[in-house]
DNA sequence: TCTCGGCCTTCCATGAGGTGGAACTCCGCC
DNA sequence: GGCGGAGTTCCACCTCATGGAAGGCCGAGA
């Protein structure tokens, strides 16, 4: 299905070599780049050749990184990313502080609106899931844990943007603006006008910009500074019964409680103890 | 708090070169262990120092990590893991095969008996949360997605360890098991009938093993192969009104359902397409 | 204002160690 | 039995990672 939608590289691409080839690290990272959506289990030889890597040198980094932990072996030989990977992942600081209060906040909301709920922050020009609940009935929407799409296409993403700083919507909106459907907004000057009617209005929303049949709303959620810090979404059946207007209630209360439990100053009075941003212990 | 409780190295001591000093791609993962649950944010010259390099080399491995995403940059300068890494991490095959089905059942599981839920898997001789659940009310319990814990230690742990090869068992009950409280089992004699036990009765429990005033109970989830692929576990105050065989059908009930999302052989009808392990698009 | 210390960055000569070709084994398949 | 592909080990060459040194920046303290 549709394959290059997750950029290969985050940088530009004559940068490819910084990452690529020449140096030890970049070896090393480019076995680990090998591993997609597409290829979850390869075998050595696949991986050599993927990443560009004489079979001896993929032999031996292979072979730390699996003695480190950060790939598997499967029982038929093949390799796989490792749990580790996992585990270092979730110390990614906005994930730790949002993965722990989230769900249940997200859980509600999906079961006061049955749409799929998305959990977002940005990563350079891209948007990144933390979290996606999955309607349990009717359609399901294109998206995963971890999963990276371009700002301009997803709801979060243009919360995302729209309160980036300035530096980075222009940037982004110089690139070159990937189009998944013929609703997908890809014009520059479309785009900007989008943008300062989300900062109007608080809200994004975006109809078959990535799956058609589906629409998308979206608000961010604020963080200690007051600043956009991630995004939530819905996505619901377009043309269904149920319009952004009704969402949009329970989709602010949800994503201010977030805002709150995160510790913003225009929520008032943080719920829990305030010196530790993720809760232990009994 | 609680330090040593997350094993510095997953490899006996004696191999920390495998991955610490020598060779180039150890340096790089060295530089990538550093961080951990109380070292999020750390300045190029703790990265360095943590790591047992220089502050050159530091400088050019970070700068290099940094550009492919496996750290962040904070305002601030410090690094921080990096998004990349999340990303690559929920790659992982058990974790893609259980995440997506699993918040829903798990959910459910939690508002049905108000306790914390964890979704576990075996890595090596530690166990992994894919998924955890903390009860809005009521005292939580010390946990964290990708948290990493002695296999003896956790409800979870001891069913995935139970119908684990019996040359993990060797290696877990041979090598020194931590203590956590004065009800932490650790001896290897009576861990092995209580494994023997729980593979008798499909179900582990341990009583305060890691904290004070809390029990848990676990269950196998059964894979394809219908090998136990992953457990599901309830943690319950101590001495409360509710107890094990309250909890159990529910529990039970919701391992089954994810054994039967994921494609286990005894748990007929798997209930959608039963190609691709992910869902997909709408 | 000047000094000091810590942190970050850049540069470069040296030699450690990463690289990749070759040789070998172990499959499964024709 | 022969063949092709995958995985593993070994080793001589020479790349390229290393770390010392030097310089810039900032904040604290005198």
């Amino acid at each position: 299905m549709v394959e290059d939608m997750v950029p290969a590289s985050r940088f530009p691409a004559d940068l490819t070599a910084t990452t690529g080839q020449r140096t030890a690290a970049g070896r090393v990272l480019s076995v680990l780049d090998v591993f997609d959506e597409d290829h979850l289990e390869l075998t050595l030889s696949e991986i050599g050749r993927r990443a560009g890597l004489t079979l001896s040198t993929t032999h031996r980094l292979v072979g730390e990184l699996h003695g480190w932990g950060a790939l598997e072996r499967l029982p038929d030989g093949r390799y796989t990313v490792g749990l580790r990977v996992l585990e270092l992942g979730t110390l990614e600081p906005q994930m730790l502080q949002l993965r722990d209060v989230a769900p249940a906040y997200l859980a509600d909301l999906q079961s006061a609106v049955d749409a799929n709920v998305h959990l977002s922050v940005r990563d350079g020009h891209d948007v990144v899931y933390l979290e996606s609940l999955q309607r349990r009935s009717g359609a399901p929407v294109l998206s995963r844990l971890g999963g990276r799409w371009p700002l301009h296409a997803t709801a979060t993403g243009m919360v995302l943007l729209a309160f980036a700083p300035p530096g980075v919507v222009d940037e982004v909106l110089a690139s070159p603006l990937q189009r998944f459907t013929e609703r997908t907004v890809t014009d520059p000057l479309v785009l900007r006008r989008l943008l300062a009617e989300v900062r109007r209005t608080g809200m994004s929303e975006l109809h078959e910009a990535i799956t058609l049949g589906a629409f998308a709303v979206g608000v961010p959620v604020r963080g200690p500074l007051d600043r956009p810090m991630a995004a939530l979404s819905l996505t619901l059946k377009q043309g269904g019964p149920v319009t952004a207007h009704h969402v949009l209630p329970a989709l602010h209360a949800t994503a201010r409680a977030l805002s709150r439990a995160v510790g913003s100053p225009s929520e008032p009075g943080p719920p829990a103890a305030s010196g530790s941003h993720r809760p232990r212990l009994a």
